[in-house]
DNA sequence: TTGTATGCGTTATCAA
DNA sequence: TTGATAACGCATACAA
């Protein structure tokens, strides 16, 4: 079968711990030994073993990523660039889908799983307010989202009150009075929907703008399916909005295609936003304004921030190091779904 | 640190043995010394070293997902279906990108990483005729797609050319007699773009319809933004199409984007037809016809029959076990992209 | 039904 | 600079 260090040693006629050490980059061999070795090793075909390596070192090169679904656009481009910025730390990703079920998410933290990786990157869904203390385990974890934050835990996210805020102060810039928003999550405060509905309320409240519950679209999970149910309803009510701000890109697309399918003209009748700047935002039809919540920044420092827990286990551990959230910068990427404008800016 | 089986036995007042056995269910343990060794599990938190097991026998319970990227929706979509049916299984997946380039792709066969996963399902996108000896590993993998195929090697793939020859079928059906298509690969014979071209000239020949070059477009990668730029080329041509045939979905949607932008009507002026059935192919507007090609399907087969292998790996090696090869089926989604008619249809 | 002992392939400690 | 050898935590052959 497969090649053993013991295997090689034989052929190269040095002992294994010499293999080891070419194996690893050992400095100190002699350039004549290490050209033996490797030899054999190519003669071979050798390669290490890693559960041998990982139950002698207790790391394994893997790093988890848990998130809802990588149905979600969204999440499928996160994960892309989580794993994209994991090997360029030699680090390969395992992901998990919990689909914002509970149980699933207790097992994300809690699983055999964590066993055979070096840490691991969560985005809950389900889990908040009142859990933190499940948050406190003992390897290391980096929590993404705005669900839940303990201090004793890394964390990237971002202004979600602020882009909100920002959001819907660019709408009622256009001369938008009715903003409908759709995704909220009726009673809740932490979490994206919560935040940015706060956001959106701000933004009101500065341009004086009285705050309207019939202009609210509930939608419990962010797909485009929800997004059109939501603006179907908003549109049979009276509420009459001129706009409308899709809490996530899906939600306003879904929204944006409910509107069309009813005639309705965007932006000129009603202007639509989005959020997360996913990549089909900018094909539809008119590309959808979103806001870009930096995926790119958040992979990477999630990534570096993991890879840092793991070097620095130990100060970690006596709380030496204090845990960090990073908040990723956003902004505005206005399109032809808000201004028509040009041409240009319609693509 | 964490507690090991022999903490367990000490506490449980037993041998290592029998916390093993209680641990792996085997089933000849007296009731009272499981209930004993399950209490001493529960106090002390103790979870399996899986990276021990695996040293032991070999298997780690991880099995691999090689595709080209997660951004492209059918991919991320594929990977949620294989994470789900692994999962039926009791496995976790580890996914890696390759991006479509040659060598990362060579990694993937040979790369150290397989000595962490039980098998590999592996979609290649730069791999093709000639190099199928490459394909002889000694770890259970299936194979998807239509790049490359090789006897040895449990394969799931579809139809794709009588896919293509009754997508186009239909649009001549329709009417058209100008059908576009787009992500053409030239010179391609194996290949998704290959087929799926062939089975286009086979329908247009069926028809008794000259074969137009003019009328390919052709597309590298199979991004939306592709899509767009080939479109536009085919507008700009004196090809003057009445259909346009995107050989995935993204296509479809970018040149549908860019029909949109020039102020074509879908699908009076130009109907247009994707492929994949990704889920945002349903909330363009007009929603975006397409063949479904099976994503569930293949998923689920790819992941049972990898864990058919690993279960028979001996007989696959002997040779006793004939590897199988797995058509999908596929079915055409007709919606308002190319049929206007009824309010329902359009959406 | 349960216990003892061995080895899976590495890395790391210590000598040499 | 290199070698011998002891873990790492578990599963299993064999014994009891």
């Amino acid at each position: 079968m497969a090649a053993t260090m013991h295997d090689v040693a034989r052929l190269a006629g040095v002992s294994i711990k010499t293999v080891s050490n070419v194996v690893n980059g050992y400095p100190h061999v002699r350039a004549e030994t290490r050209a033996k070795v490797l030899a054999a090793i190519d003669q071979l075909d050798y390669q290490v073993n890693v559960a041998a390596r990982n139950l002698r070192t207790g790391r394994t090169g893997i790093i988890a990523l848990a998130v809802p679904e990588l149905s979600l656009p969204y999440f499928a481009e996160l994960a892309d660039r989580v794993i994209e910025a994991a090997r360029e730390h030699g680090l390969t990703v395992l992901i998990e889908q919990h689909g914002g079920d509970r149980e699933r998410e207790l097992e994300v933290l809690s699983g055999a799983r964590r066993h055979l990786t070096d840490g691991l990157i969560f985005s809950p869904l389900a889990l908040g307010a009142g859990d933190e203390r499940l948050l406190e385990v003992d390897f290391p974890m980096v929590l993404l989202g705005e669900r839940i934050f303990h201090d004793g835990v890394d964390h990237v996210t971002m202004h979600n009150v602020e882009a909100a805020r920002a959001a819907t102060a660019y709408l009622l810039e256009l001369g938008r009075r009715r903003i409908a928003v759709v995704g909220v999550h009726a009673g809740e405060v932490v979490g994206s929907a919560g935040l940015r509905l706060e956001g959106y309320r701000l933004a009101l409240a500065d341009a004086g703008i009285p705050f309207d519950p019939s202009l609210l679209g509930e939608a419990g999970l962010w797909h485009r399916a929800t997004g059109a149910e939501a603006m179907a309803a908003l549109l049979e009510s009276d509420a009459g909005p001129d706009a409308v701000f899709g809490f996530n890109d899906a939600l306003a697309l879904g929204a944006m295609h409910e509107l069309q399918v009813r005639g309705v003209r965007i932006p000129e009748d009603i202007a639509v936003l989005g959020f997360d700047a996913i990549d089909d935002a900018m094909y539809s039809f008119p590309a959808l304004s979103t806001v870009d919540p930096g995926k790119e920044q958040i992979a990477t420092t999630a990534v570096q921030m993991l890879v840092d827990q793991a070097a620095n286990r130990q100060s970690y551990r006596n709380g030496v190091h204090r845990p960090t959230r990073v908040y990723a910068d956003f902004r505005i990427l206005v399109r032809g779904s808000t201004e028509p404008a040009t041409e240009a800016s319609r693509r």
